[in-house]
DNA sequence: ATTAGTGCAAACTATTTGCAATAAG
DNA sequence: CTTATTGCAAATAGTTTGCACTAAT
């Protein structure tokens, strides 16, 4: 659990990229919630602790992550993605009233090694609708 | 098989929308082509057929179009959609290399009608690797 | 006739990039 | 020291919007 952190950042290291303050924090930031924030959601919640952060940084970190398989980026919102420190295959549940993402452990398929000829490399599933919160909220 | 565009014509008429040339002309095309093309590329592939259509129109069509269920939008690359007239549930796979998107007739999940306490109203299933023809052209 | 729809350009949002300054190894 | 990384601002890509003009009913 608590090796996860240093789990991406040997990775990084072994694939020869520095360690620096922005990519630790960023990292530790994805490591703890369960939000999928979008890169500006991170930007604007870390700059007060890293006040020298800049939104090029974050998008550079996020891409390198993204590149080095330690983070996931997903693509759920219009012209906006999301991110999580989660690597493990698992679905999501999008609210379209809330917009939040939610991970969902239950396992609705297995992802097949391929698909009409086609070589599958990993999967993405993504249910729509409205979460129980915005359901509880009532018809606003 | 050729009422596909007729039923669709139907509900816009039966929403209160006016049947105009960019409607039918963006419809037939969707309706024609397994491509799952983005707004930019319906308008390049239009303006020559009418010359007198906006990129703005494109936009306008699709959004009508998916609000009113006739047209799936899927978000599968950075910062664009794609768009396709197929709105029964079907899985797609999309090549991580010429980024194309095909459809899958092999259902490998049944989509849920609630997840944990969420109730789900569509899903979609993305499977990414390499499709048939880019892994037979080989290592480029 | 009326009102929805179009086309243009400008606005906007998310993201990328060039480059000088900075910091990690 | 040496080179990757950062931060800024400018550039780019996709999409939306305001408004006068046009066309569908």
């Amino acid at each position: 659990m608590k090796s996860a952190l240093n789990e991406k950042l040997k990775v990084l290291k072994q694939k020869g990229h520095f360690l620096t303050s922005s990519r630790l924090i960023i990292l530790e930031y994805l490591l703890s919630t369960k939000s999928h924030p979008t890169a500006d959601e991170i930007y604007l919640k870390l700059k007060s602790k890293l006040p020298s952060l800049s939104k090029a940084t974050v998008y550079n970190t996020l891409k390198l992550f993204s590149e080095t398989g330690i983070v996931r980026e997903i693509k759920v919102e219009k012209g906006k993605n999301r991110f999580e420190a989660r690597t493990d295959p698992h679905v999501h549940f999008i609210c379209i009233k809330c917009h939040r993402v939610h991970d969902i452990e239950k396992q609705i398929a297995k992802i097949p090694k391929t698909v009409e000829e086609h070589k599958v490399m990993f999967g993405d599933i993504f249910l729509y609708g409205i979460c129980s919160s915005c359901r509880k909220e009532g018809s606003s």
